[in-house]
DNA sequence: CCAATAGTGTCTGTAAGACAATATGTT
DNA sequence: AACATATTGTCTTACAGACACTATTGG
């Protein structure tokens, strides 16, 4: 350690939104176009710098999310650090990654401040051919992952549905983001036996095509106690 | 967000390590002394300020470790950012905690940098009496809690003993971080049939007292599978 | 022999996965 | 009726937890 009149270095801090949500029973994240210099023209993630020397960082993260993809009241939780020194050719940039998860939203994303901002399958968004700036390839590849362990362990699929749901929308969440297909009567029983996941709203009904399925919302219980298991 | 001759707010960049390991079948926790001002005499993790610009933040911890405890090759994960912006009274400071786990040590911390670092139990140091500096009670906290789920889903037990080691030193790096007692015939039949956990280690023994027990290494395997169950 | 720990065998309840069967709507 | 989806029931298998039992050392 050096000596008293030593200064330790001061960084950037930035925060990165991973925001996902569900468009054609497909995983979907919000991108948005650089409009400046480092990357510029580039996909990268949401997200900026802290406002100022005071504001938290998670309120930087819902600001942001406010500001570049109009949305408020979403689930929001950290994801990781990103500062390995040569991330972002400006200089030292340390950066707070939040995955964010939205229900499922009307086609334009409404009240946009960054312009480009646009929903991308995340399978295209992780396609070889497709350039993301910075780490951010890295950061989705950890959100995704993050999402789909949270899936197993908290209600976090119901924050992907609306208001009510049909436990077979539900099943969509899990097959969407696990990437991988469920029994629908295996899924009916475990969903149901886990209980404070969801509860029934009601005898009301819904009409896609077949039988109408009964509606349910989100249940008081957010650890699930026992996890759904992936295959 | 501003105009173009705005310059986004710098900020101090620490790290801070939750270094575990088990002495007596406890849980323990480095804890140092503060030498200077802010929670001068209190308790605190050991950690510190970036060196300069350039310095990797995981490099640095790496480097806190070495400083201030004197282990140089053990298992180290980052735990999470805490960078509430009045954490710390010198200014506006984001901390990056990382967990290190470090198996049984002599005694003495030789060659430590800071004076007073010192082994406490965790369950000393999480009392109610014991007051921690900045929010490291939390950082803890954090700690334990990870390190209790990383025990169920990794070899991260191994870590914990010595090159080789009997399944009954294993049982009690589970008993110790969890907290609870197992069933020695289960977990022997648990852990062995998790491929890969552990290796046998030739037909070599030991002596406390009692019949001696086979000798283990630590497996291929980092992901368990399947994972250990808490109960 | 007795105490103590290591290691094996057996049983039982719970839960997951496969899949038949029934219910209730649309066309 | 034919079809599609929802919901219920049953069966098989795997595994966690309880616990009797055998094996091997030291005193």
């Amino acid at each position: 350690m050096p000596d008293p009149p030593w200064q330790p270095p001061r960084v950037l801090l930035a925060v990165d939104l991973v925001i996902l949500t569900l468009r054609e029973a497909r995983l979907h994240v919000l991108l948005v176009e650089r409009g400046i210099d480092p990357f510029l023209g580039a996909l990268a993630l949401p997200g900026g710098f802290l406002c100022d020397e005071h504001e938290d960082i998670e309120a930087a993260a819902r600001r942001e999310l406010s500001e570049e993809a109009g949305l408020p009241d979403v689930h929001l939780e950290p994801l990781a650090v990103y500062g390995e020194p040569g991330r972002d050719p400006r200089g030292r940039v340390v950066s707070v990654a939040y995955l964010a998860i939205a229900p499922r939203l009307p086609e334009p994303v409404a009240g946009t401040d960054a312009a480009g901002a646009c929903w991308t399958s995340v399978e295209h968004a992780l396609a070889p051919g497709t350039k993301l700036a910075f780490d951010h390839r890295r950061i989705l590849i950890d959100g995704v992952e993050r999402a789909r362990i949270q899936l197993e362990h908290t209600a976090l699929a119901t924050s992907f549905c609306a208001e009510t749901f049909t436990i077979s929308e539900l099943q969509q969440v899990y097959e969407a983001v696990w990437g991988v297909r469920l029994d629908p009567r295996n899924f009916y029983r475990k969903v149901q036996g886990t209980r404070g996941f969801i509860v029934a709203d009601g005898p009301m009904r819904k009409t896609p095509n077949g039988r109408p399925a009964r509606l349910f919302r989100a249940g008081p219980v957010h650890v699930l106690n026992p996890p759904m298991t992936r295959p």
